[in-house]
DNA sequence: GAGTGGTCTAGACCACCGC
DNA sequence: CGGTGGTCTAGACCACTCT
């Protein structure tokens, strides 16, 4: 016997999900009554819910309460990236990953950096820049300004053999995020560490996150040419 | 009074939450069997497994059966990108939307579609080339394959007023995608479309999507200069 | 084998919202 | 007001996996 013992949540929801891309439900549909659906599978009507609930979250139905549910008309297509750590990355290839301290420098944040991080007048800020090879070609190169106040620890890490994205990590999980990805050209600097022609076109990764509202950190990291982000959904 | 005549699971999932975040509960921590949870709690084992299991999706804490629930070691990071329509991207901004066809047409499909969508030999192919504009100046020129097999119908469409994305979207829901962001250099067609210089990096997000296991159509969208494709966490 | 999470049930009450 | 989804409970059995 298979072990469809009982009606699961992921019977009720794959085969909604099936009535929906058949277009028995086409978009728009309203959809039976949790309860309805809870006797045609002949299940407990927590199950069904379970199931819709997952196909909510998906954005596949929207549910309302009174209104019921109906087979969403637009679905709002996401697209999910996972931003590891560039080591995670690199090793996820089978490359080598090597790191490389570039320069590390204790400064006073400079006007553009306080606005973006909303500092305090004369804050101080702590920039590094350092670079990711993979089998010891030039993967990314790493821009990054640190908030002394938030994390005074970082006054301590000289950033030698540890990347500071790693080093945050251990430390200052972070609970908001801001990220922004651009196409820049390459300039002096970025053309001498990535190793390629000035104004090379380069996939740019901004962020700048925050811990329990008090900014941490803002990097801006630089792919090699021909690095493509990708995902599947 | 407030509303919180019971414990809910929400309650539940903000509290262990903080308590991770204030680091009484430090990365890799083995957290309280659900059992326990419940009783401190003082609700029903399920409502901690609601939680708990919004924590696990979340990335936020691992599960495993006998080993138990801990706080995740390297958290793995998740953006989520909104790929909506471009008119839709473009209302947002309060911009006018204005959609220009460029070109159409039937052919066969080259070699090197036909590999990236797995087509047969001499399957036929509908290019469309065309332009968003917001406020009247480019935004993105899209370049798109649609596999005329999967979508007979787009045949008859024009595409004259109407993009090919918003067409398809109320034909053909796809259901798998695959997505890539890269950056590249502004070839002739395209600096004259977005009105750029030659060679000037551009942010292109290509996509392939197939309709239960049948390819349906790729596209790429090139995006014009400055723009930034951004999300938070 | 035994401990832990995963899921299901049957019933209950609540919250929202359209009529 | 009444219908629908949202959630909680108490108990049960199952499935995975560590020892």
């Amino acid at each position: 016997m298979t072990n469809s013992r009982k009606t699961s949540f992921q019977d009720v929801r794959d085969e909604v999900i099936r009535r929906i891309q058949d277009r028995e439900w086409p978009q728009g549909t309203l959809l039976p009554t949790e309860f309805e659906l809870a006797e045609e599978f002949g299940c407990a009507r927590a199950t069904v819910n379970r199931a819709m609930r997952e196909l909510a979250e998906r954005g596949i139905v929207d549910r309302k309460r009174k209104s019921g549910t109906r087979v969403a008309v637009a679905p709002v297509k996401q697209a999910v990236f996972e931003i590891a750590v560039v080591r995670h990355t690199i090793e996820e290839t089978n490359a080598t990953y090597r790191y490389a301290l570039v320069q590390r420098t204790l400064a006073t944040a400079p006007d553009w950096l306080a606005a973006q991080l909303n500092l305090p007048d004369r804050a101080r800020a702590l920039q590094v820049k350092c670079m990711h090879y993979a089998d010891n070609r030039p993967f990314q190169f790493e821009n990054r300004w640190i908030n002394v106040d938030a994390v005074p620890d970082v006054l301590e890490a000289d950033f030698a053999s540890l990347g500071p994205n790693e080093w945050l990590l251990e430390r200052v999980p972070f609970t908001d995020a801001e990220i922004g990805l651009t196409s820049v050209a390459a300039d002096a600097s970025l053309s001498e560490f990535l190793a390629i022609p000035l104004a090379t076109p380069v996939l740019q990764l901004d962020r700048t996150t925050w811990f329990q509202g008090q900014p941490v950190t803002y990097v801006r990291m630089s792919y090699h040419p021909g690095y493509r982000m990708s995902t599947r959904y």
